[in-house]
DNA sequence: CGATTACTTGAATTCACTCAATGGCGGTGG
DNA sequence: CCACCGCCATTGAGTGAATTCAAGTAATCG
């Protein structure tokens, strides 16, 4: 995948579009956005906590995670961003950030003013609020997370990250053959899931005799969807997806919402 | 404490100043926010997962959890809330609630019609913006929840969850010398920090020999705060409160931030 | 090809869980 | 007023899931 200088305002377009329809005056305001792209290597850091940046960024290529320490050293990564994400949105009202970030594959980011990104807000009011729903998206992740880590053992909890980025890579369209792209490696996803890096290769390796899952080299591949699915007591639902970003994941129409 | 009709805006009213300087008009249009008064016993749902609700709801007097339940049936809170907060504001930007609320002791809420509040939006962007703080920092006391539920031990969890519940309280005025009503049942704080509702009765009881809390009826004291913030791993700055809401729990002034 | 990093496996341990029984407190009704 | 019931909290005993420690294998990179 080859580098557009544009490509960080094509991957945002691309998934506000998810949620409505962009005007052409929209599109352009974030066709023009000024960015600086970033090459980086595995673990390495992006923003680390308690900095004030003026600038936030979007991850173009390969993967990045937030994490936090706690005081004896051990880490927890608190979300996993895919190409697309604006993991670091808080930055728009908050200063001082709360969490790290680092990439945790090879990865290409793009930084932009966080003074450039206000003035699209301040002129695009769809636009903050398709942000606004950027935040709350990535919310209710958390909370689903902590779902996870709090309340299921680790063979589900490690069947549920891999269905969550599942669906999430392909709804940016990095999904082929229900197999992806996977450079992670076991410490991180460990992290990711409250695990010992021990652990997780026990659990990995109990899902593949299940046949829940292959992995080679760098690349996983999910033979059955169904049965991950239901081993994970995963339900797409809290990625909030659009309902063409969640084609072929919903088993049916979603049900007409309850009333209040 | 008695129920002003208009005690819900003047709750978010406190709560917006910590933050900045609210202009007259600004401090009317919350003021004319119509609402509903509702009083309700303990654990009694106020929203259930799934619903599209054309209303959201301020905590008056309290305590309001969010949860979600596994496919077997174990329920993980992901979240607490005390007089002030709006647990829902994610319904201002996403159709279906992907979380339920409940409150977890004697409580008062108020709703208000959501296009209410997107009309206040609209018209006064400061105020939009407030609001979007206001979820940005449940992000951030969601990401502090995963790093508890994920990589610390149950009485260290324990600790820092009663150390941010007693910060959190502080800030609204709710707390007197070091301690606080805490009409919540061992089950419920159970379900907050992941653990069994049997070890969060030895876990307390092991910080009540400790001598880092004491317990009498529904009422908490923290006889050594420094004592109890060592034992949890706490430090309130992912709560972004601002200066004034946090005096007296940073140790020292924060320290100019690290540049970028 | 040698060095480093990632992964796997086994064994012993520990933290937290479930199950089960008991005690305290508050409310309700005879 | 006291007896009873239900909810909440406590405590003990046994179990189990995940951890740490340790060793060894496979893969990757310069």
């Amino acid at each position: 995948m080859t580098v557009d200088p544009n490509f960080l305002s094509a991957l945002m377009i691309l998934k506000l579009e998810g949620v409505f329809t962009l005007t052409g005056e929209e599109r352009q305001a974030l066709h023009d956005l000024p960015m600086r792209v970033v090459v980086l290597k595995t673990n390495q850091d992006i923003v680390h906590i308690g900095e004030c940046p003026l600038q936030s960024f979007l991850v173009l290529e390969g993967f990045a995670s937030s994490y936090k320490l706690t005081a004896d050293g051990v880490r927890q990564i608190v979300a996993l961003h895919i190409p697309g994400d604006a993991p670091d949105l808080q930055t728009l009202h908050l200063k001082r950030i709360d969490c790290s970030f680092a990439s945790i594959s090879p990865c290409k980011v793009g930084f932009f003013q966080l003074d450039d990104l206000r003035r699209i807000c301040e002129r695009h009011p769809r636009l903050s609020a398709a942000f606004w729903r950027e935040t709350l998206v990535d919310a209710s992740i958390l909370r689903e997370w902590v779902v996870n880590v709090g309340r299921r053992d680790a063979y589900t909890r490690v069947a549920h990250l891999l269905c969550e980025f599942l669906v999430r890579l392909k709804a940016v369209g990095l999904v082929e053959n229900s197999a992806f792209d996977f450079p992670i490696t076991q410490a991180n996803l460990a992290d990711a899931t409250g695990i010992s890096a021990v652990h997780m290769s026990r659990a990995l390796k109990a899902l593949r005799e299940d046949g829940l899952i292959q992995t080679r080299r760098m690349h996983l591949a999910v033979p059955d969807w169904a049965k991950l699915v239901n081993a994970g007591d995963f339900d797409p639902f809290y990625l909030h997806l659009g309902v063409n970003a969640a084609a072929g994941f919903r088993p049916a129409p979603q049900p007409k919402a309850a009333a209040l």
